[in-house]
DNA sequence: AAATTTTATGTAAACGTTTAGATTTTTGTT
DNA sequence: AACAAAAATCTAAACGTTTACATAAAATTT
């Protein structure tokens, strides 16, 4: 006769090489303590005589012992995992600052969970609701619909949000945003200090706070300068490469066409030099131009291109550092915005326009 | 005198508009039947009087009920949810292959956790045992130590375990891979066809399949047409930006340079033209040049780079339906091999090379 | 209308931790 | 050696689900 009990399971199915999960009640029975104590050890509280830890560690190994963080989740109501949201993992943009928040997180034992909502809004509900049945500590997004509405949800929770990039309208939340209309004015003045006046954008979806104020900056430099905005040459993309070559055609196909033209972002100016070399439309000589988003592809064309870039890294550091200090403060801190400069990068594709001297 | 019971807990909160997290029992307790039935309905199991099931649905919405997966993963032993271990999140190779991995994931509900190692097999043993902490489905691997031996952890625990791009030797796993050597192979084999004998290559690190088995692609050609290997055209890299650059003028510097440059990355690819240019050695005409994965600046380039190019996105799809495989029918099912064949994308960067004739 | 089957609902026991508070052991003091 | 104080350890009760199994209610058959 052959009686499997409970407690020789450890032993039989080592021996039979089946996988059984050992628990915190192996190890204590296998230690010879109480379950209290191992817990004690296993999160190095202290007040654990040294030869009974050293029992217990070797208990731990022996067993292949490794905690459930679900139950362990469970009484201590935290999981050290953070959430982070992003419109689109393809985007270059984001696997940058992806890199910073995991480099920060990591530093503070937390783990990242990356979920990507092709920008859409439905889907970013979705991943809401599961980081909320996972328990995440704290979600970074860079949310697909800036209204903010489904977001509610978190902080009904009362789980921290940080908005890295876009900011989010239904409520405060800690933000982290790049001067979008100060590296636009700066792209444009540059345009504009070279000679030129017909000055086409390339926009972004006005829904999004890139898309407005990257706009914004560019009416405003050539308001300053006194430079007329000329609807013909605004042409709405969507942050996509397609519409980055769609707009360049447009503009191409313009009787007076502009001199040289702004791209709002790292997509649509790859589209952009697309078109320009199918069109041969001289890019530095018959047409300046300058992007934002320092694009890999900027420093191998000829001219290299000029651009405005983004501190990629440092946005998700500092946004997991926001999200850190509200995580561990929870309401005892003020709503912070942080707005970081974006770096204006001089090099050969915007050109002195030819005057008449 | 004011008594706060744990049943009041809820209107009181409400009044006061702090957070609660209501569970099952609360809604249980509203919707006035027990906890089983509210359960059976949270799953749609189904054998709930359509009423009932109405009651319940309202007090869930009443009361914001958000089911805790942390509970649920306890009774159930299971996550939804997979872990995705990449070496360097910021290599443009693995956001494709993970957006494949996060599509599929999607349609069969699963969720997605990624992690990056930094190509640290430390770091990479860390995560393993975090993921397996928090009860991981299974994981997806392109692994910074193919000995993997650091990876047994999750195949005692039974965890399904798929290895993308790069293999795991010290056991059988579920790969993915791409045809290194015929990659390899078929560009430099184009190389020698356009009369290059004097082929450099610069290598991966050899202890990776993809740095091996490129070079194994690259010798095999070589020996194919009768060339023999020159030593000095064999440099070592590391996959990196930096060490392309690097060994693009250790091969300038060569008194008997070579005519034509193979890079086994895209990263290295960069590198290495980045150098080309440096040195004012001019692509295509002084020096052939072709490299593995297309990198985004190949077209854009003058003469525009020829490539072998990866589908990566369906390495990314192949990966999740084997693992779900996996996770659904355990070990009855035998190790499965694939190999995706890459594709030859043949540009302008290698030209015919001078002859006497 | 009673008996039987089917369907709906409820009860209670896990799951594997953490953690107050109780108890035991050790150490130090007299 | 007896006692008090300090340190180490243990007991037992959560945490919020799922799920066999028991029970009650409704539908069907006789």
């Amino acid at each position: 006769m052959f009686f499997l009990s409970k407690n020789l399971n450890v032993y039989i199915l080592g021996v039979l090489k089946m996988e059984y999960k050992p628990n915190i009640q192996d190890v204590a029975k296998l230690a010879n303590v109480s379950i209290a104590t191992v817990s004690r050890v296993i999160n190095n509280q202290g007040g654990v005589r040294k030869e009974t830890e050293e029992r217990i560690l070797k208990a731990i190994n022996e067993l292949g012992y490794i905690r459930n963080a679900a139950a362990r989740t469970m009484k201590r109501k935290e999981t050290n995992t953070i959430g982070v949201i992003v419109p689109d993992i393809k985007n270059p943009f984001f696997p940058l600052v992806m890199a910073g928040i995991e480099q920060k997180a990591r530093e503070k034992q937390y783990f990242t969970i990356l979920s990507s909502t092709n920008e859409s809004p439905i889907v970013e509900k979705e991943i809401v609701k599961n980081f909320i049945e996972r328990g995440v500590d704290g979600v970074i997004i860079t949310t697909a619909n800036e209204n903010g509405d489904h977001l509610k949800l978190l902080q009904e929770q009362g789980i921290p949000i940080v908005a890295v990039d876009r900011s989010i309208k239904s409520f405060e939340v800690d933000t982290v945003l790049v001067d979008n209309v100060k590296g636009a004015y700066q792209a444009v003045q540059h345009l504009i200090l070279q000679g030129h006046e017909k000055i086409a954008i390339i926009c972004g979806p006005q829904t999004t706070t890139p898309g407005r104020d990257r706009f914004l900056g560019y009416k405003k430099a050539l308001e300053n300068y006194n430079i007329p905005l000329d609807e013909r040459y605004v042409i709405q993309g969507d942050f996509g490469e397609q519409s980055g070559y769609l707009a360049t055609q447009k503009l191409f196909a313009l009787d007076d066409k502009p001199t040289a033209i702004f791209s709002s972002n790292n997509l649509m100016t790859i589209g952009c030099v697309k078109a320009l070399e199918e069109l041969n439309w001289k890019l530095g000589s018959e047409v300046s131009f300058i992007g934002f988003d320092d694009v890999d592809i900027a420093t191998f064309l000829n001219p290299k291109l000029s651009v405005v870039s983004r501190p990629m890294y440092a946005l998700g550091e500092i946004a997991f550092q926001l999200l850190h200090e509200r995580i561990c403060f929870k309401e005892n801190l003020p709503k912070r915005k942080y707005l970081l400069s974006p770096e204006l990068k001089i090099r050969q594709s915007c050109r002195l326009v030819k005057t008449l001297f």
